[in-house]
DNA sequence: TCGGTTGTTTTGACTAAATCAAAACAACCG
DNA sequence: CGGTTGTTTTGATTTAGTCAAAACAACCGA
């Protein structure tokens, strides 16, 4: 029968999660935070495709409002990479920045550069307040580097 | 007034800036250059508007076309805020950051953090090659935050 | 355990941002 | 001044995401 809801181990604690942010908990709720957990930095798209998979019948759509819910009550993190689909993950709170690569649109994380919080001090914050610093390394991963200098003709 | 490519004192300069990029230099290229200099953090669809205003019969494709072309060329540099279409600016080569507020999406530039590298070098690359870092300050400028707080309830 | 309220999901249409391809065209070199 | 090469236009297409209203399900309290 398609074990609509089929439980791993800790699925209560996703459950438990979502209910502790203030969200009702519902089958693709869940669902899309399981995907998360075992795909981080995936897109909507992604997401999607993976929680269909699971449990058909549940729309893009959907996904979409959940991962707006999930972020707005600080379950996912968002984060949009130049020229490409955001990507979602659930590894949040814990300010961590991301390397990517330009090529293959590779995303690893990266743990806060010095220590913690020198990044997130803009000189001179010209009136603004500033609640959040978003750090993105943008460069080549191991194997595009590799094929770039082995192929460096167009 | 329509001044099509009306030669400010500095037009030369942009011409000369664009041809030393290796570029061709041409009617829409200069416009496009002008109205950023003179507008930075500008989208797309801003910078044809003005362009059309200066240059009448320009389309939007073109500056597509023209600021993909820049920006390989390294003339200009292109900020993704989340959430919204790509900016485009001239500075370039100085590593600045940004402080974008998350209300009303208005960006501010800011020197680099501390100095200058420390925040271009992450902890620990594992197998990257980083070629440039991307610092994004989200906050609120100074005129949204008053608003947010004069009216707290929706 | 059952119903009502409230929040969620579905459906389907719609928008914005950007890309692609081919033909018309213009800049630059000699 | 003419040819080559790169640029721009035109128009269609794609991708990513939003909106609104109706159908539906989770949760709270009785």
């Amino acid at each position: 029968m398609a074990f609509t809801t089929d439980s791993p181990p800790d699925a209560d604690l996703l459950r438990q999660s979502i209910r502790d942010s203030g969200l009702k908990v519902t089958a693709p709720r869940v669902a899309v935070l399981e995907v998360l957990r075992q795909n981080p930095h995936s897109s909507a798209e992604q997401i999607s495709a993976k929680v269909q998979d699971a449990l058909s019948g549940s729309s893009t759509q959907a996904v979409y409002g959940i991962l707006a819910a999930f972020t707005g009550a600080g379950l996912v993190r968002r984060f949009d990479p130049p020229g490409s689909a955001a990507l979602f993950e659930c590894r949040v709170g814990d300010n961590h920045h991301h390397l990517l690569c330009m090529q293959c649109g590779a995303v690893k994380d990266v743990d806060c550069v010095i220590g913690q919080a020198p990044c997130l001090t803009p000189s001179d914050s010209g009136g603004f307040t500033v609640l959040a610093a978003e750090v993105t390394f943008n460069g080549l991963c191991q194997q595009c580097r590799v094929e770039t200098v082995a192929v460096p003709i167009t």
